[in-house]
DNA sequence: AATTCGGGGTA
DNA sequence: TACCCAGAATT
């Protein structure tokens, strides 16, 4: 098939040296393509060094602490990603003695391992002939093809996976998926792409029909929800804090959080004080309550728009255990956390 | 089939 | 602002 030659020839004169590109070793592709999902590879770059740098073998994440990999995995996002790659690392340890499975059915049995991650391992490090479908590999075919059926619609994704398993080299699937991907990472962009040096400006049908700017079409999601975080950082005579580690569903499971208040709407000192004084940790002692932050701070997710004050909470002794403020750096914390911890400096 | 998981970058 | 990113899991 032409389109797959023009594009691996593409590939090869364009493709960037990127430090997973030099091995075949499943731990490290696999390492990278969890890393890699819904990230940038400007972002994901450093995480991925740092991960190979502290644990070379996938041994050495087994043998981690989690709260340890979420250190690790701070900042990044998706922290799911982080908890499935420390689980899935001990099963590959400790039942598959080291060895990751070499083919796109048993991957996918792995937690944190879909569809796409299947195939990119499968094609990468075994030369299973499996298309990936990412981001990228969406816009360029729905440019290419001028194919409109939502990305995000179950139609969508049967569709663009059957078309890139049509299209791809079985001769050289590991190149053919990492092409099409990096062709639109760096050239076929969601805004301002190179057309005008592109290789595929007399076939393809939506430059041709001047809708490159209309495809990929995709199904918008609900507007993001806005909730108010009031984060009481305690502060003891003895240099102690708290932090609580957050459980169950939702955001940052796992990770290590001041105190929450959480309300319908934006505290004051007037309105908090009242309200917190009968909380666990505050009720019959005396505290002062200082908001440290002057201007709201909205920290945006997918899904909420977080609006957040940090409160100080000054005590004499703390009524639970707590932690030593020197140690702080030592847990795993939301960006929203660490920023503060960060800039207040204690 | 929809929603929920982060955080950073771009235009 | 709105949209995107080498998606997966849950509801």
């Amino acid at each position: 098939m032409i389109f797959s030659k023009t594009l691996t020839h593409w590939y090869s004169i364009n493709k960037r040296n990127l430090p997973w590109r030099q091995t075949n070793n499943p731990y490290y592709i696999w390492l990278s393509e969890i890393i890699l999902q819904q990230t940038q590879v400007k972002q994901g770059l450093p995480y991925y060094e740092a991960f190979i740098a502290k644990y070379p073998t996938v041994f050495d994440l087994a043998n981690a602490n989690e709260s340890d990999v979420l250190k690790l995995w701070q900042g990044l996002g998706y922290y799911s990603r982080a908890r499935n790659l420390h689980a899935t690392s001990k099963h590959v340890a400790n039942e598959l003695k080291g060895e990751f499975p070499n083919n796109y059915k048993n991957l996918l049995k792995l937690k944190g391992i879909g569809d796409y991650t299947a195939s990119a391992i499968a094609s990468i490090c075994f030369n299973e002939v499996a298309a990936v479908v990412d981001g990228n590999v969406y816009r360029v075919l729905s440019r290419y093809f001028g194919i409109d059926t939502p990305i995000n619609s179950s139609k969508g994704s049967k569709e663009f996976k059957q078309l890139a398993q049509e299209l791809i080299d079985v001769n050289n699937p590991a190149d053919f998926n990492q092409a099409i991907m990096e062709f639109g990472a760096i050239q076929c962009k969601p805004k301002n792409p190179d057309c005008n040096i592109c290789p595929f400006q007399d076939s393809c049908i939506a430059f041709n029909k001047n809708t490159i700017s209309d495809l990929p079409v995709k199904i918008k999601s609900a507007k993001a929800k806005k909730k108010h975080f009031n984060f009481l950082v305690f502060i003891s005579v003895d240099q102690k804090t708290i932090l609580q580690k957050r459980q169950g569903k939702g955001i940052w499971q796992n990770l290590y959080q001041f105190p929450l208040i959480e309300t319908e709407n934006e505290m004051d000192v007037k309105t908090l004080k009242p309200l917190i004084s009968e909380h666990d940790l505050l009720k019959d002692i005396s505290f002062e309550l200082v908001q440290y932050n002057k201007d709201t701070i909205i920290h945006k997710l997918s899904h909420q728009h977080l609006y957040t004050k940090f409160w100080i909470v000054n005590v004499g002794i703390l009524k639970e255990a707590g932690i030593l403020i020197d140690e702080i750096h030592d847990y795993p914390v939301p960006i929203l956390i660490g920023n503060f911890i960060e800039r207040f400096n204690f």
